[in-house]
DNA sequence: TATATAGTTCAACAATTGCTGTAATGAATA
DNA sequence: TATTCATTACAGCAATTGTTGAACTATATA
């Protein structure tokens, strides 16, 4: 059994059980069809059945999908990512060695090729406030994180794997209010993020300012109305085609 | 959040998955009601349904659970065995921080009080070809591995960590040709078992048994039948009540 | 502005689930 | 051996899923 195929059953049953043990089973799967950058037409077709069925679930008009439709559901998300080279799957794989719960993970992605840093910050409206020397370098990902739930979850062990997972991406972390804590957690890590954006910070501490700078990391802050919007926007940075 | 709470978080969405995944996911509701030691009457009970409906999805005439009925089902399981002391949340537990997938674990339990080691070999029809000295002393649980699949999958990260899981413990190796890879893998790991049993060895190395010897570890070759009669047999050793 | 492309909503209907209750089987034990 | 206890098997029924297909709303884009 090859590494990918490793990564590719675990990050399966993952998906399989956050869907399971789902409130919103639809909007779990919805969650997941948007990580895979797949449209409902698309995956309806791989499925052989038609996009209204996608949508019934999705809109929570069917409210409980059996384990046959959630087992085709998987699998086709994780064999579409397959067909384009896997590039979700392995983004996943670099954060599987310590379990980070896949549900603090909003979105995940590589790019099909770098993108500057201040191109990225425009699309999300943020705005610089540590290292801003850094604007010019590249950035190859991205992966948004529920700050308060990591806050919660994430164990140290965790967090250092995190950033290891995130060299020469942005690591963003939505739903938090100082962003002391990243930054903490980050201090003398070897392989860190080349940036970090914070989005719904109410103040932005200097303590926070200074220990970007010391660890030479771009630190910027969105404005950008609401997660939503934030997801949305990157989704259409640098696609794939 | 508590630590048991996070551990049961993922044993819940590990078992949620795997049962969605499967072929047929009424041998995995089965697999899982039986590791935790839970009858079909008394979850019926619990779920507030007949016992009909828990032996139609085992036996698979309901091919097809709904997340909201896996959701149900895991969540009552682990309900149980909280009620009960959370003994087997916390044999997983102690496995978690690698990932180890759950299908290699055929069976998990700990005993309510300790047994010894002539008794638990009596059981399983268990010659010991090592260590014979260590007989008298007890064993406090025990472990069930599907070594075939764990010598495939497991990486020696997993495997000390599996070690390190069944201090006090029978370490019991089903599938498996030789017995020298978990041997081998052992070697000079810090926390070990107590009692490692091979099952369906087709003949006894001296290197396993100097191995063994070496890391002074009880190890037996069971000659029961098939796997069914170990874990029904271990089941009936040294029950709760 | 026409024309894709993505998604929603819903009527309709067969198949299956989710459930009860009862009868039957089997195994363990007083 | 009679009596539990655990499980199986199944008839039967309401609710829901799984599915199609058509009509409809956005939102881009040529």
């Amino acid at each position: 059994m090859s590494i990918s195929n490793i990564v590719k059953e675990r990050l399966a049953r993952r998906i399989a059980g956050e869907i399971s043990l789902s409130n919103d089973p639809g909007k779990t799967m919805r969650k997941w069809r948007e990580i895979f950058h797949v449209s409902q037409v698309t995956l309806a077709e791989k499925l052989g059945v038609s996009p209204s069925v996608i949508s019934d679930y999705e809109s929570g008009r069917r409210k409980s999908p059996g384990a046959k439709t959630v087992k085709r559901f998987v699998n086709i998300l994780l064999t579409i990512d397959e067909e384009n080279g896997g590039q979700i799957i392995s983004a996943f794989g670099r954060l599987m060695g310590v379990e980070i719960p896949t549900d603090i993970i909003l979105d995940i992605r590589d790019f099909a090729s770098p993108v500057k840093m201040d191109h990225f910050c425009e699309a999300i409206n943020a705005q610089p406030v540590a290292c801003e020397e850094l604007l010019e370098q590249d950035v190859y990902g991205y992966t948004i994180i529920d700050g308060g739930l990591a806050m919660r979850e994430l164990s140290g062990e965790a967090f250092t794997k995190l950033f290891e997972a995130s060299v020469q991406r942005t690591l963003i972390f939505t739903n938090i209010s100082t962003g002391r804590l990243p930054l903490v957690a980050i201090r003398g890590s070897q392989e860190k993020p080349s940036l970090i954006v914070l989005h719904g910070v109410r103040k932005i501490d200097s303590m926070v300012t200074e220990l970007a700078r010391k660890e030479r990391i771009l630190l910027a802050v969105s404005f950008i109305e609401d997660i939503e919007s934030l997801i949305q926007k990157l989704r259409k940075l640098n696609p794939l085609t």
